[in-house]
DNA sequence: ATTGAAAGGCGCGGGCGCTGTACCTTTGGT
DNA sequence: ACCAAAGGTACAGCGCCCGCGCCTTTCAAT
């Protein structure tokens, strides 16, 4: 057989997630992330396992778990129902990731920012933009890292978003859902935060401007910042 | 419930697609790219079965579906095996395809292509180069379209592969599959074709002197031809 | 105080995909 | 003539997932 690099990938073995461990996925991220917020309400078992397309059973397994985690609680009666704990886990500091892996949800962050960051530049509209201005505004206000890092979260969400590609969407909370157990490891001085939240603003100004060329290379630029600490844990 | 956009993609449906599924999609896809070239044998159903990480069984139902649709013939005996067909099926036109899934593939393109660009202009090494500098060439001496087409996916797959990131390959070969059953159905005068080329002369030019910058807007500028054609016929 | 609706908590039968194993058949090299 | 290597076939079993029905808890409405 030839040694074509590109047959590597073709042969390698196939893993499928379950639905199972795809939903605990799914929503712990989001509440990780900060998209599902602490103490808000999910749907209802019935309701939520028909708007995902599974059963209820293979649903509650799921929700089982995030309650084992610490992500969800639930309650019962009239008002009962699921909701999101008040204090969630805010990433899995899984030391082991360190390594292969962390590289190569380096380089899909690097396309999935940077595409963005282009499709947003042609297509979004004021509404997006406005959104985008006030993330940046909460991030430089924000008193601990915490606060910020949610916003940050939110700003770069926001800007697959800006680029009206639901896709992308999807790939972006994927890649910074897996890039936040990384960040989490390092450490954040504030002058670093001023100057990252300066570059969310100088991005915000080249999308109003449709200017995808500098767009794309300033997100570049602004994620390569991170990769190089990453880089020296490795 | 908030009507956080970032949400709508959680709660969507999950579809995962089975073993089979994944298997036929990958072999398919691989021979309909050129990745796996007419005539050539495939490992034997054991070993490969040992390498996908699934059983034989399951694999026979993915060989049979992919003889079934002219991709591979099966032979029995001493030097029999599975070989790929001599004229496989290019691309399945799919004419539903059009529509709302047809732009998320496209925007999809522009992250992994723009993205690997990038990657390929930070890390290249020469190898890489010639390698693309010899499919430039293979693509300036094309006597139709087909021998093009074939030089032009390998071209794209393999600046993936500059960029040394398996993930970014596996993307780039996923992306280069949907978006080949577009593009199958336009047609490419040749002058497009020669300016198309020209465009890959400088990005290798600018993947050799590192200009990441450049090389990812010329990419973005090189996708967005075809791009406009196939909005055309949505 | 009663009732009913809405939520979570449970159990079970059944289907389908996938596995693993064993065995058969074909074919060409030794 | 034999044997090794490949595809072709059959079957028992397991795990995930579904769908259904039913129970329990709670609170709002009456």
């Amino acid at each position: 057989m030839e040694r074509d690099p590109a047959l590597k990938g073709v042969f390698e073995p196939v893993h499928l997630p379950t639905m199972f461990e795809e939903t605990v996925e799914r929503l712990g991220t989001a509440i990780r992330l900060g998209l599902l917020l602490p103490g808000s309400r999910l749907p209802s078992e019935r309701s939520l396992a028909n708007q995902l397309g599974i059963s209820r059973s293979t649903l509650r397994l799921a929700i089982t778990t995030l309650v084992q985690s610490g992500h969800l609680v639930s309650s019962r009666g009239r008002r009962g129902g699921t909701f999101v704990a008040e204090r969630p886990p805010l990433a899995e500091q899984d030391e082991e990731l360190l390594g292969e892996a962390a590289w190569a949800v380096l380089d899909l962050r690097v396309a999935t920012e940077v595409g963005a960051a282009i499709l947003a530049a042609e297509r979004c509209g004021v509404e997006q933009l406005d959104r985008l201005d006030d993330l940046v505004e909460r991030m430089s206000e924000a008193e601990n890292f915490e606060d910020y890092r949610r916003a940050d979260i939110r700003f770069h969400i926001g800007v697959a978003e800006a680029a009206r590609s639901p896709r992308l969407v999807r790939a972006m909370t994927e890649v910074q859902g897996q890039v936040s157990d990384l960040i989490a490891l390092i450490a954040h001085p504030e002058q670093v935060l001023t100057h990252s939240n300066e570059q969310h603003r100088r991005l915000v100004a080249l999308f109003r401007r449709g200017d995808g060329r500098r767009a794309g290379h300033l997100m570049r630029e602004h994620i390569r910042g991170t990769e190089h600490i990453i880089a020296g844990l490795i």
